[in-house]
Parts: structure tokens; sequence; C-alpha cells
DNA sequence: AATACGGGGCC
DNA sequence: GGCCCAGTATT
């Protein structure tokens, strides 16, 4: 029995029973496949789920407001994925007439899709025969043939490629494939695969060498970056109708299109003695004094690119006293339930009660 | 070809 | 602390 069958004859055996595998809608698939791209099952599954109740069409979800679809994205990361996901709906309503394009280059040219996702939907929603390139497919791949070349590397991938094109000439292309990934997320895992009990020990060139624990190799990235965040949490009005001054993330940096508080970013720490004195704060309350009411500790939030030092310096101003209030989006407490926010500034609202 | 883009889980 | 995860867009 060749690699691709007895692939598919585990993964009809072993598969896992997920709902995105229940239905031929390529509007599902390819939501599902957005979700879980750099994402693992556990972690995408509710929102797979809340997507498909709250947008339940392509229609839905084009004719949402990005804050919705941000807000139900939050806390999944890679925020960019849900705009995209809402551009792309849109285009697929006002260009390919709310149908869902059926083959792989239209469904390529959507906002969002590259050449994974494009292949995924193609070949499950529609039977082609292209391969899908994920991480799973490069971990087997990598294995199975004993590649050593980096597979982040031009070379390193055009063999993948080439090899996983191979193994799906003449197999179901939307089975294979997801066989292929299922097979990499329970058996050929990263860490401590059970290659005694794989199927595959007999051919894997890697397990015969062992190679397996060093293989795929990557070359490694960069290491994160240090930022320091001040956060000025604003608050005025009174107590039966309190506000809460925020901003929202801006184009060409972390969390675009989420929301959290007006920002004074430094180079380092900074004691709040210098911050009250810095330019930055003068221009933000431009003469006015406001009232100090607390300074936080020091949050730590680890991205894969930066390592974010964050400081909430709460305070209180009389309504209406900052001049350009229109950089702001100026929210009543009750109202902060609507704004999608980091993981950072939920975490800040929650501890302190206004969540 | 290289870099940025989140957040969480595991060792 | 490092690595990985159903990758894509931008430079």
């Amino acid at each position: 029995m060749d690699f691709a069958h007895a692939l598919i004859d585990w993964y009809n055996h072993h598969k896992r029973q997920l709902p995105w595998r229940e239905t031929r809608d390529p509007y599902k698939i390819w939501l599902s496949e957005v979700i879980f791209q750099q994402t693992r099952i556990v972690q995408g599954f509710e929102y797979y789920v809340r997507f498909t109740e709250k947008f339940p069409t392509v229609h839905h979800l084009a004719n949402a407001y990005e804050d919705e679809v941000l807000k139900l994205w939050q806390g999944l990361g890679y925020y960019s994925r849900a705009r995209n996901l809402h551009l792309a709906a849109k285009t697929v309503v006002e260009t390919f007439d709310g149908k869902f394009p059926d083959n792989y280059s239209d469904i390529l040219k959507l906002k969002g899709i590259g050449p994974y996702t494009a292949a995924a939907i193609a070949s499950i929603a529609f039977n082609q025969p292209y391969p899908v390139v994920d991480g799973n497919v490069i971990r087997v791949i990598s294995r199975w043939f004993a590649i050593e070349e980096a597979v982040n590397s031009t070379v390193g991938r055009m063999k993948i490629e080439k090899s996983v094109q191979e193994l799906i000439t003449g197999h179901p292309p939307g089975t294979f494939n997801q066989a292929m990934m299922e097979f990499g997320a329970l058996f050929c895992k990263p860490r401590k695969p059970d290659c005694e009990s794989c199927i595959f020990n007999n051919s894997c060139l890697a397990f015969r060498q062992g190679l397996v624990g060093k293989l795929p190799v990557k070359i490694k990235n960069q290491p994160p970056k240090k930022r320091f965040f001040n956060y000025l949490v604003i608050l005025s009005g009174n107590n039966s109708n309190q506000l809460i001054y925020l901003k929202k993330r801006p184009e060409g940096d972390i969390w675009q299109g989420l929301y959290d508080f007006p920002l004074i970013e430094t180079k380092t720490g900074t004691d709040t003695k210098s911050l009250l004195s810095s330019f930055a704060w003068k221009a933000i309350f431009n003469g006015t004094h406001p009232l100090v009411e607390q300074v936080s500790g020091e949050f730590k939030h680890q991205l894969t690119h930066q390592h974010i030092f964050a400081k909430f310096i709460t305070v209180k101003i009389e309504e209406n006293s900052l001049q350009n209030a229109d950089n702001y989006n100026i929210a009543g407490l009750q109202k902060l339930h609507d704004y999608p926010i980091p993981r950072l500034i939920e975490q800040f609202l929650t501890i302190n009660g206004f969540l």
C-alpha cells in the first residue's frame, strides 16, 4: 500500500469529528481555514462556532460593521485576518454576486487568502487537485523524505512542495489534504511523536536515520523587541454616567482596528514623575492638570515579535476639558463591552472592575 | 528574502 | 525561555 492510501486509511479511522468537516459550504470551510491559520483547534473552535452562528452566510458577514467582526475575533490574534475576512466577504458579494468563487485562482484573489487557504478551499469544497502546505504537512513531508534543508528557505520549501505534489497525485485531494494535516496534528507531532507505533515507521527516512527529533529544520527568527507603553486611562463624567477615553489602533502597528487608551510610548521604562512633565503628556492635556488617581504596576505582555511592558495611569478630568477630544472615542463604561480590545487591555479592565 | 503580525499551550 | 500552531501581506 502506498503512502497516500495508507494515510487516507488511517484518516478514515482516526479523524476527529469537527463541524467544518460536516459541510461542503465553501463559505464555512473558508471561515474555518482563516480561523485556524497559525492557531490550534482548541483555541479557535469556539470562535468558529460563534462566527457561523452570528454570520451564517457570506452576506451576513459582508453586511456587518468591522467593529462587530473584530469584536467576535477578539482574543484570537492576528487581527488582519478578521479585517481581511470582512473585506473578502464584501468582495464575494459585490464581485462574485454572492457566490463563493469555485476555482483556485479566483479564490486566491481574495484578501487574506494565500496559497495555503486557496488550496484548502479548492480541494475540500471543489475537489480541485491542489496540495496544501501548512505546518503539519511540512513536518510530515520533511520527516518522511528526511529533508534537511531549512523548510523556511527557498530550496527547502521547493522540495516540500515537489514532494507533496508527487504524493497527492491520483488521490482525492480534499481527503488527502485533510488526512495529511490530521496526521501531522495527531501523530507526527512536533515533540515526541510516537514513532514506534507509527504506520510509516518502516518507510519514514527520518525515523530510519534517527533524524525525527531534528526535523523539520527551521531558520529561527529575530528576537522580540521591547516596547514600553504608558497608557492614560482617562475618566470623566459623573457617577451615573462614567466616561472612559478610548483610542482606535492605527494602521501599521499591532492590534490595528482594535481599541486601547491614549498612549505615551517611551524608549525605556519611565517613572510617573518624568511622564507628568513630558511633552507628550502636556500635548494631551494641554495645560490642564488632571487628577492622577492610580498608577498600576508593570504588565508584561509577550507577542511573537515584541515584548510589551505596560503601565496604566488612571486620571480624572473635568468633562469636555480636553480640546482635542475628537482624537478619542469617549465611551460610557456600560458600552465598553462593544469595543474590540486587545488581551492586555481586557486584562487591565477586568482587574480594575471595569468589565 | 526577510519581517511583522497575537495569543496560548507545552516542555 | 523557546518552540509551535490548518499563513498572509508587505517590503
